[in-house]
RNA sequence: GGUCCCGUGGUGUAGCCUGGCCAAACACGCGGCCCUGUCAAGGCCGAGAACGCCGGUUCGAAUCCGGUCGGGACCGCCA
């Protein structure tokens, strides 16, 4: 018998007594007796406790008493019930043991960097330099196993919904738009760069003018950005697109596969269909576009109610065209001064001006009693309640509202952690103000408009609905998508209407606009982001603890030392010349 | 590009605000010895850090200041 086909150490039950085994694994701990040696063995699906008896077998007990953590050895024994009352319930072989009649030390281990069974979070950076061992944590070791049954389910999924996985090319080419580009220098074509996909946008859609009509990819995803606690450079989205589809088969399907994820995973039974809720709704009631309605604060606008101001920072902000936002703390008066000042904290480190609240902060003088009164009647605040107050421009007001919100609802523990709130984000709107105040798309330039809103579009571009949508939970944004255009004559008036002269729209969409002259089936889809997923169902929020290598915020390997440099010769064939940056002086 | 937090033996922390009692404490781990029912085993003994790095202030710095490197959280960014 090969170790592979042995018995697993975590997989042993009361029912396995009597069974002579070969075991292979790690020493998790050793616990030395004298004539007496335990330790607990561990493989991936976990620890069973073998017993070296010096008195039945002297040679296997001699061995055993040079054991250390992390060795790895064969034992060879038999399972037995353990002794009465030495039963150890913590553990699931807990009601078994191997008594071990033969010990083989496989190799042994040096003293690792940090304990593999100490429940402590090494510190990061070692985590990540000895990335290897980190996973050896059954902690991470069932990560790895929890997304790779992710993957499974939604295969299975996907497949039984007739999808096919197409796999399309890493080696790609720049899209202008978006985020940066990862680029690969090309060897036969100097001066030519490949790009990363930072999705296979266009890649799926071509792929429904080839008549493939149920496409689906899990598929690793490259974007030059900074990163988050949620955000990796290179990260997996389920790719889905699909032909001749409206937004309720989307919605069906994805409210489908999330529900079996979770009753499989977690044995969660999910409500559908999720609600939903305008972008523009989302942005005033809980200040950001992922909401976390697993609590009930919200942000009410106060614009109406301060009209006639003359309290200065409300007056300043609203005749620069700001706003001025509220949020109810339920019983909140009790609050202490130094969490307000933390709060001011976080408004301030969002790149806010602050914070203001209400009674107190000094600015009750100010108002006027109908004011006030305005102002607890907008946000509902009853005695013994406090009211936050933000005065911005509108997008910072509501990033900063929205933090602000979140952090007082951690921090009072309004928070229902066993809540999965799902929701998705629709409708959304075609068309956002950028920098300069130009028009410019919200999603990408194939969203389909609502058809009845392009009536106004002239007079209101702003309101006109597109058929965009991201799937929201707890805070997260777990996927978007959208149903693209495929119309040309709406095509056309979304590229005019976003004043992209012809050639733009000919060098970055040339192909897929070719493509859709020879028969192009309506479509739409979405593209979930697996690593988010997973972190979800897996009890975490940090993606680094969903993928395996991942990278640190300054986008290195630890454990690689990637990026490196490169040798001259192979910067000089790949015709690369590298010019260092400038030295501020 | 910006704001904030962190960096002390192998690991996790304390000390830092209020400089000297700190060549630095505790736990785990590590080395040795003892122990036949332990399981975060236990008992005894022992080794191990000049406090990320550079500079400054000071009679004196892990502690204060500046810079720098590294890790982390967030804003901007991520159509």
């Amino acid at each position: 018998m090969s170790g592979y086909s042995a018995p697993h150490c975590g997989s042993l039950r009361a029912k396995d007594a009597g069974r002579d085994v070969e075991l292979y694994g790690w020493v998790a701990r050793r616990r030395d007796q004298g004539g007496l040696i335990f330790i607990d063995l561990r493989d991936r699906w976990g620890a069973i406790q073998v017993v070296f008896n010096q008195a039945l077998s002297p040679s296997s007990h001699a061995t055993a008493a040079d054991l250390r953590s992390e060795y790895v050895v064969r034992v060879k024994g038999v399972i037995g019930q353990r002794p009465s009352g030495s039963e150890n319930p913590r553990m699931a072989t807990g009601e078994i043991e191997v008594a071990a009649s033969e010990l083989e030390v496989v190799n042994s281990s040096e003293t690792t960097p940090f304990q593999i069974e100490d429940p402590d979070e090494p510190d990061e950076k070692t985590r990540l330099e000895y990335r290897y061992l980190d996973l050896r944590r059954p902690r991470m070791t069932r990560m790895l196993e929890l997304r790779s049954r992710v993957n499974k389910i939604i295969r299975d999924f996907m497949d039984g919904s007739e999808f096919i996985e197409v796999e399309t090319p890493i080696l790609t080419r720049s899209s202008p738009s978006g985020a940066r580009d990862f680029l690969v220098p090309s060897r036969l074509h100097p001066g030519s760069f490949y790009a990363l996909p930072q999705a296979p946008q266009m890649l799926k859609q071509l792929l429904m003018v080839s008549g493939v009509q149920r496409y689906y990819q899990i598929a690793r995803c490259f974007r030059d950005e900074n990163l988050r606690a949620d955000r990796q450079p290179e990260f997996t989205q389920l790719d889905i697109e699909m032909s001749f589809c409206d937004e309720e088969d989307v919605f069906g399907l994805i409210e489908a596969l999330f529900s079996k994820l979770w009753h499989d995973v977690l044995g969660v039974d999910l409500t559908t269909p999720f609600p939903r809720l305008d972008i523009k709704e989302s942005l005033l009631r809980f200040g950001t576009d992922k909401p976390d309605l697993r609590h009930d604060l919200e942000i009410a606008d106060l614009g109406h109610v301060l009209a006639e101001t003359k309290a200065q920072i409300f007056r300043g902000a609203l005749d620069a065209g700001g706003v001025v936002r509220g949020l109810r703390v339920p019983g909140g008066r009790d609050m202490p001064r130094r969490d307000l000042d933390e709060l001011v904290t976080v408004a301030k480190g969002a790149g806010g001006r602050g914070m203001a609240w209400l009674p107190g902060s000094s600015i009750d003088k100010f108002l006027t009693e109908a004011e006030i009164a305005g102002i607890k009647q907008a946000t509902g605040a009853e005695e013994g309640d406090l009211v936050l107050l933000v005065a911005d421009r509108k997008r910072k007001a509501e990033t900063v509202m929205g933090l602000i919100r979140q952090e007082v609802a951690r921090r009072r523990k309004l928070i229902r952690e066993d809540e999965w709130k799902f929701l998705w984000i629709n409708p959304t709107y075609l068309f956002e103000e950028d920098d300069q105040g130009k028009l410019t798309y919200a999603h990408h330039p194939f969203t389909r408009p609502f058809e009845e809103d392009m009536s106004f579009v002239e007079e209101r571009p702003y309101d006109v609905r597109a058929h965009a949508y991201d799937i929201v939970c707890n805070g997260y944004e777990l996927g978007g998508g959208s149903l693209r255009i495929y119309d040309p004559a709406m095509q056309e008036r979304v590229f005019q209407l976003l004043g992209m002269p012809l050639e733009t729209i000919r060098a970055r969409f040339g192909t897929l606009l070719e493509a859709f002259t020879y028969g192009v089936p309506p479509h739409g889809g979405i593209a979930p982001g697996i690593d988010r997923i997973v972190m979800m169902l897996g009890g975490t929020d940090n993606i680094r603890d969903v993928v395996a290598f991942p990278k640190t915020q300054s986008m290195s390997d630890l454990m690689l030392g990637a990026p490196s440099e490169l040798d001259a010769a192979q910067l000089e064939e790949l015709h690369i010349q590298v010019v260092p940056p400038k030295k501020p002086t």
